[in-house]
DNA sequence: AATTAATTTGTAATCATTACATAAAAGAAA
DNA sequence: TTTCTTTTATGTAATGATTACAAATTAATT
C-alpha cells in the first residue's frame, strides 16, 4: 500500500498575493525586485509548469523591459534557494514548478497540459537501492488527460 | 504493497552476440547494417545509458568513418521501432536505453553512473488520474550510489 | 554492368541556454 | 542631495546538442 505524501495546506500550492510573495521571497533570502515578484507570481499562481520562454512571453506585455536573460537568471536564483524545481519531461525543454514538495507530473500529449498528482517515491522502499542515498525523486507520466478523452 | 514488474529473462537485459543482434534488428524491421549493429551492441551490452556523443566516442576508433549524424539517425530509427527508449535525467542530455520494459533509473551525482532498478508505475493506481489514459511511465532518482558511499 | 534504392556522411542551420560586459537601480555613506 | 558601492537587469555574443539537407557511398535489383 502506498502512502501518498500529504501536500501541506500552508505550502505554496495555494495562490499567493503580491505581499505574500514579497514575504515568501524575503524569507527565502531573495530580495523581492519587481521582475522576481512577477515571475514568481506567474509561476505559482498559474501552475502551468512553464518553460523560460513561456514565462518571458507571458510577462513581456506587462514588464516591457524584461529580458530573457533575466528570466533565466531569476530561475537559477530561485533554484539555488530551493523555491522552485525543474521538471524534465520532453527533450530540449526545461519547465519550472514552484511546488517543491515531492509530487508526480502527468503530461497530456494532446493538449500539452502538465497536471500534478500526489505521489511520493520516498515512501517506497526499493530493495535494489539499499545502500544508496536518495536525494531527489522524479515521476512523470505521458498520456491523454480526462478532458481530452471526453472530447 | 508494490508489485515489482518482473524483467523477463528472455528480454534484452542480457548481453547479446552479434548474430543475436542481427536477428533482433531484423525481427524488428531494421536492416542490420554495420553501424546499426555496433551501436546496438554498445547500447545493449554496456548498459551505461549513454548519450549520442558517448556512443560516437566509444565507437569512432573501431568504426573510423562513423559520423555523429549516423548515431542520431540510428537512434531515431531505433526509437521509431521501439527497441530503445530515451532517458531524460539532466537538462540538455538525452540518454538511450535498450531495455524498453518499464523500470526506474538512479543517477549517482558523484560518479554519474546510471543504475537500473525494477519498478513499474503501471502497477500503482493513482486516484487523481482516473479518466486519464496513461501511455508512458518514467521514474528516476538522483543521489549517491552504494559504491560511492562506501568510499 | 547499369540502375535504383537504402544508408551513411559532412556541413550548415537551429534554437534553447549560458557567458559576459554594460546599464540601470537601489542602498549606504557623507 | 551628492557620491560611492553593491545589487539587479539588460543586450549581445558564444556555446553546444540536435536537426536539416544535400552529396557520397554502399547495397540490392534488373
Ligand atoms: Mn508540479
Ligand atoms: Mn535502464
Ligand atoms: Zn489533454
Ligand atoms: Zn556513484
Amino acid at each position: 500500500m502506498i502512502k501518498y505524501a500529504e501536500i501541506e495546506s500552508e505550502n505554496i500550492m495555494k495562490i499567493m498575493s503580491i505581499p505574500e510573495i514579497k514575504k515568501y521571497l524575503s524569507t527565502n533570502g531573495i530580495k523581492p525586485s519587481l521582475p522576481r515578484i512577477k515571475i514568481f507570481e506567474y509561476l505559482n499562481n498559474y501552475k502551468s509548469h512553464p518553460t523560460a520562454d513561456e514565462i518571458y512571453n507571458a510577462l513581456i506585455d506587462d514588464l516591457i523591459t524584461l529580458s530573457k536573460t533575466t528570466v533565466y537568471n531569476t530561475m537559477d536564483l530561485f533554484l539555488k534557494h530551493n523555491i522552485v524545481i525543474q521538471i524534465l519531461i520532453e527533450e530540449n525543454e526545461i519547465r519550472y514548478d514552484s511546488l517543491t514538495s515531492n509530487h508526480g507530473h502527468f503530461k497530456c500529449i494532446k493538449c500539452n497540459k502538465v497536471y500534478d498528482f500526489k505521489y511520493d517515491l520516498a515512501d517506497i522502499s526499493i530493495k535494489e537501492l539499499e545502500g544508496f542515498s536518495l536525494i531527489e525523486y522524479h515521476t512523470y507520466i505521458k498520456g491523454i488527460c480526462k478532458s481530452c478523452n471526453e472530447k
